[in-house]
DNA sequence: CGTGTGTGTCTTTTT
DNA sequence: GACACACACG
């Protein structure tokens, strides 16, 4: 995949780069062609620089000073990561020790790790401090745990832990807990803690904004509640440690001399914490190297915040910046189309991708219409067969959806056509129910003071300790400030509790005693097998007849096998906290579906890109969220979607789409409009079946095969685009188009005064009752109820059935 | 305490 | 239209 050395850019190429850019202050701009850098490379070229191109080069050389590394996407990021690390130690410049390089997944450090490891050989184990944000604050965290009030022991609460903890205090300040749900304030909540803020830096109004005005104190007391529980959710792992870095000088001096220098990989998806910690750190050594692509950042909406990337050099005075633009993944059709697409963006740093790979037989860039979302899943279905009949294999391809709900229809279809795929992403194996029960009761035994854990199983399997026997617990516990468990271990000293309930409670407790005992005697995963056994939780699954059940004591199985690989109970359940992936190395070929967000990193010679409809992609609730930035998100996600495919990318839109059980006519994706048509062919309808030039449902500039006929340049989409680059108001907070749009909910959504879609009509219905209408898909019927643009229509053949009235016709 | 019915929600996901 | 969750009832 590495093309070694093509330096050669031809001057005529659209895509041509630009190599010696102003801003690569600090290194003396190079002529084009780059003989110097070749000379350079060629000195004395160590093995591991051999078959850089020039900017990769200058990215591993720079070592010394702030380092921005704008990688587009496939041109060769982790390559120039990990060469990076590889050039540092074997110039001798720093220890494996002494270089910190964090990644966002625990994929994404185990690639870099194995991929060092090639350059390095068996050294890879000294890269101490490679590893996510969150690893590696944990690791700083446990040895000064007590200067933040937390025990080196700390355990980490996961999200369902914080929601069920969040609850109970929300609960206890006496707030309705349907009014002011645990869900929504632990959202509020990641969101103060991705901006590093402590609760008494919560900006007065949004502290306000939740339960009254109770924000604040909400926040007070859940950090309260997790000191006691010697424990700290994700946010807190950076958050303490920024507090630590800020409070404690010297140790931040330590750990600033200790880290000679410093890597971040995908550095467009940090957020405000992330970035206060890395800065905090860089303030005593400049050796910082961030890379990233600002045009694949997908993730503001949990807290990345691009302005980190786009602020770099103001951030880092002097940072180097070198843009890696040359792409050895896809054709120039592909890159072609990627590239205009995501030139409608504003605020972006400006990458050009550019490639030699350019054949006259690559395919273009397809969009098809289709009539729905079935006719685009037996399409897609049909074209993956005929790849697969020509040899292609199923490994190289991959359907990429916006939404999770897209995924049902493709994979029924593939079922019914017996067509092997896989699914990325959905359920996760730690997060099944099954499996936190197990964790709950290793985290019981192995730290007797984790309330969320021993509420989570004291009636797991069902024991008779129900919402009574509970709440005096509860009461005890809060009342003396102590443990549940050890609250538990008083009250079955006492008549408090009936006998019933009282026994079941000391068996749940003796257990536990004696389990702990064992601890030490025996190995973890024979514990483990007895506490499960012994527990009768493991019966409860074998006597539950469910479809389920059978499949739950396998994953306790696979759950028992894996600690396998660790040393003790403590060991495990660390990781476990941190770790939450699941590596399903499938060997069989298969075809991929899942969503674009994970797909970001991955490749394949075809992609099917369904789906590019208004209001799904972009998504509607992106766009009334967050307005302008939604969209652009949104095309960065489009953006990523395209720059998957190696070969051939096919897009489609669906003329009607059920959402929310409803079928609604649907509008073209803007980000059709948005392609250059130069690189784009319309597909040919795969079946006579319908959509083309639709019967009355409003003409779309791809019902003509003829590409200079579509006019893309005339087109709404385009248009509104072209108003967008000029204009940026109308769409701020508070802007007045974005109000009125916020505060009339039925109506529709509006964009720079444009429709942008419709979901519900804000014109009542024009039809009556027992009115005789038309529909496509279910023919004729009769209107029993009129719901504003909704109808219930007793349809002849299909029964009853709501629909919108814009899909029907008078009859 | 367990089961049934009603209600509300319905983008994206990692640690 | 589907599913999860909460409350009320037996």
């Amino acid at each position: 995949m590495a093309d070694p050395g093509g330096y050669d850019d031809s001057f005529d190429d659209p895509f041509q780069p630009n190599v010696a850019r102003q801003d690569t202050s600090p290194v003396p701009p190079r002529p084009q062609g780059g003989i110097a850098a070749r000379a350079m490379a060629a000195r004395q070229a160590p093995d591991y620089l051999a078959g850089l191109n020039p900017e990769q080069a200058l990215a591993v050389e720079t070592t010394e000073g702030p380092v921005l590394v704008l990688a587009g996407a496939g041109t060769g990021k982790t390559r120039v990561l990990t060469t990076r690390i590889a050039h540092i130690l074997a110039t001798g410049r720093a220890r494996p020790s002494e270089i910190l390089a964090v990644t966002f997944t625990n994929k994404a450090a185990r690639e870099m790790k194995e991929r060092i490891a090639g350059f390095v050989g068996g050294n890879v184990e000294g890269m101490a401090w490679l590893g996510t944000f969150h690893s590696i604050c944990v690791k700083i965290l446990r040895r000064h745990a007590e200067l933040v009030g937390l025990k080196s022991s700390f355990s980490i609460l996961d999200t369902d832990d914080q929601i069920r903890l969040i609850k109970q205090i929300i609960q206890a300040e006496g707030l309705d807990d349907k009014r002011w749900t645990a869900k929504a304030f632990a959202g509020i909540l990641d969101g103060w803690k991705n901006r590093a803020l402590t609760p008494d830096q919560v900006p007065e109004g949004e502290a306000r904004a939740f339960a009254n005005g109770k924000g604040r104190r909400l926040y007070e007391e859940y950090q309260e509640r997790l000191s006691i529980l010697n424990a700290a959710d994700f946010g807190d792992l950076l958050l303490h440690v920024i507090t630590l870095f800020k409070t404690q000088p010297d140790l931040l001096k330590d750990y600033q001399r200790r880290f000679r220098y410093m890597l971040v990989d995908e550095y467009q998806d940090t957020n405000i914490a992330q970035y206060l910690w890395l800065r905090l750190l860089a303030q005593g050594n400049p050796n910082v190297c961030c890379v990233g692509d600002d045009d694949q950042s997908i993730y503001g909406w949990r807290g990345a915040e691009v302005d980190n990337i786009l602020r770099f050099e103001h951030d880092f005075k002097g940072a180097t910046v070198v843009r890696l633009e040359r792409n050895y993944r896809s054709t120039s059709h592909i890159l072609a189309s990627a590239s205009h697409l995501i030139s409608f963006n504003e605020g972006r740093l400006g990458k050009t991708l550019f490639t030699d790979f350019e054949e006259p037989d690559h395919d273009l860039v397809s969009v098809a219409s289709v009539w729905d979302s079935e006719e685009e899943a037996r399409t897609i279905g049909d074209e993956i067969e005929a790849l697969q009949a020509k040899g292609h294999s199923l490994n190289g391809m991959a359907v990429l959806v916006r939404a999770s709900f897209q995924m049902r229809e493709f994979e029924e279809r593939f079922v019914t056509l017996g067509l092997n795929y896989r699914v990325i992403g959905g359920p996760r194996f730690y997060e099944r129910m099954e499996i936190r029960d197990a964790l709950a009761y290793f985290r019981c035994v192995a730290q007797p003071a984790d309330d969320l854990a021993f509420e989570r199983i004291v009636n797991t399997p069902k024991r008779g300790l129900g919402d009574a026997t509970l709440k005096l617990v509860h009461g005890l516990a809060r009342a003396e400030r102590i443990p549940l468990t050890q609250a538990a271990q008083q009250l079955i000293d006492t008549e408090e509790l009936k006998p019933k309930p009282r026994n079941s409670l000391k068996t749940v407790l003796d257990n536990f005693e004696r389990w702990r005992r064992q601890l030490e005697q025996l190995k973890h995963t024979e514990l483990a097998e007895i506490i499960l056994d012994e527990s009768g939780y493991t019966e409860m699954w074998r006597l539950d007849r469910s479809a389920e059940a059978p499949g739950r004591l396998d994953n306790l199985k696979e759950l028992i096998r894996s600690m396998e690989e660790f040393e003790s109970m403590a060991g495990f359940l660390e990781h476990i906290s941190l770790v939450m992936d699941r590596d399903s190395a499938d060997a069989s070929d298969a075809v991929s579906i899942m969503t674009l967000h994970s797909a970001k990193g991955l490749e394949f010679d075809t992609v099917f890109l369904p789906g590019w409809e208004e209001g799904l992609f972009p998504h509607q609730r992106s766009l009334d969220e967050s307005g302008r930035a939604g969209l652009e998100e949104e095309r960065r996600l489009a953006y990523v979607g395209i720059t998957r495919a190696k070969r051939r990318a096919k897009l489609y839109f669906a003329s009607n789409r059920r959402i929310h059980g409803l079928w609604q006519s649907t509008v073209p994706s803007r980000f059709l409009d948005e392609l250059p048509a130069d690189h784009v062919e319309i597909a040919e309808p795969s079946s006579n079946y319908g959509g083309y030039a639709g019967g009355g449902y409003g003409p779309s500039r791809f019902d003509t095969n003829d590409p200079f006929e579509r006019g893309s340049y005339s087109t709404p989409g385009w248009q509104r685009a072209q108003r967008a680059k000029k204009s940026n108001d109308g769409f701020s907070e508070g802007g007045r188009g974005y109000q009125s749009a916020r505060m009339k909910r039925q109506g529709p959504l509006t964009i720079e005064g444009e429709l942008v879609a419709k979901s519900v009509s804000e014109t009542p219905s024009a039809y009556s009752l027992g009115e005789r209408v038309f529909h496509i898909k279910f023919g004729y019927g009769a209107i029993t109820a009129i719901e504003g643009n909704k109808l219930t229509v007793d349809f002849e053949k299909a029964g009853m059935k709501k629909v919108i009235d814009s899909f029907v016709e008078r009859h």
